[in-house]
DNA sequence: CGGCATCCCAAAGGATACTG
DNA sequence: CAGTATCCTTTGGGATGCCG
C-alpha cells in the first residue's frame, strides 16, 4: 500500500501533491501499520498487547512494522528494565493528528462501499470472472 | 501499500473503523493508483498520455492499475472506434470525492515532512544504518 | 516478555516482444 | 494507439526457533 509503494513518480508537471501523498502513504502503507497506529491510539499497548489486538499479524510482521512506525517518529517506545522485560509503545503527536486525517478516507469509503460493491460486480460479471469471494472484511 | 495490502484483521473490537479504512486504502494501495489517479482528476486522459506523465511506470502496469481502478468505479473507460484507436480514461464522481479526501493526507504529509526526515535520520544515526538515500522524491 | 534470525512462499512489479 | 502475453526479479509477509 500502500504496500509499500515507494520509490518515483518524481513530478507529475503541475501535479506537485503526488509526491506529497505518496510519502504519507507510504508511512501508513503495508498490512499491518494501520491496525498498529488505531490501536495505540487510544492508549499505551506493550507488544504482545498488539500481538493479541491485531488477529493475524506475525511476530516478525509487528516488530517490523513497529520499528518502521518508530523510525517515522509515529510511534514511541519505552523500555522499562525489570524482569520480566517490559515495553509500553505509544502514538506520538504526530501520529494523533494522522489519526484525525484518516477519518476523511474512512468517511469516504463508508459512504461509497456500496456503490464500489457493486461496481465490482458488475465489472466482474461482464467480464467472465467467477463470483469472487470480496469479503476482506 | 498500501501496496497490496488486503485481506483481514477484522475486527480490532471497538476498533471498528479500521475494517473502513483498510478498505479505502486497499483502492489506493499500489505503487501507481495514486499517480493516476490525480492525473486523471484534471481531465480525461488517453493510455499513452497515462503513460508520459506518470513516470516510470510500465505499460503492464499502467492497464493492471487501469483496470483495478475501472473495476472499482474510480475511473471511466471510453472507446472511440476510430484508426488508431483512440481510449479515454476519466475520474468518476466517487473519484473526484477521493481525490479531496487525500487532501487532507497531503496536508499532515506537508506539516510533518521535515519532522520525519529527521526521526528518520536520528534513527539510522542511533542505529548503525549507513546513509540511506532517502530520496523518495 | 520481547524480539531478532532464518527459511520459504506468494504477490507486486519491471522489461519487452508481439498484435488487432 | 492501446493494449496482451510472457518471463523474470524484488518485495511483502507467514512460520517458527532461539535467546537475553
Amino acid at each position: 500500500m500502500f504496500q509499500g509503494n515507494t520509490r518515483v513518480i518524481q513530478d507529475l508537471a503541475d501535479e506537485r501533491p503526488s509526491c506529497t501523498v505518496l510519502e504519507a502513504l507510504n508511512r501508513i502503507s503495508g498490512k499491518w501499520a494501520i491496525g498498529i497506529l488505531l490501536n495505540v491510539s487510544h492508549g499505551p499497548a506493550r507488544f504482545t498487547e498488539l500481538e493479541r489486538a491485531v488477529p493475524g499479524i506475525s511476530r516478525r510482521m509487528l516488530t517490523l512494522t513497529l520499528r518502521n512506525l518508530e523510525r517515522d517518529g509515529l510511534i514511541s517506545r519505552t523500555v522499562y528494565a525489570t524482569v520480566p522485560p517490559k515495553v509500553e509503545y505509544r502514538a506520538t503527536d504526530m501520529a494523533v493528528e494522522l489519526h484525525s486525517s484518516l477519518t476523511a478516507l474512512t468517511q469516504w469509503a463508508e459512504r461509497h462501499r456500496e456503490m464500489i460493491a457493486d461496481s465490482r460486480e458488475a465489472y466482474d460479471r461482464k467480464h467472465g470472472k467467477p463470483a469472487g469471494v470480496d469479503n476482506d472484511c
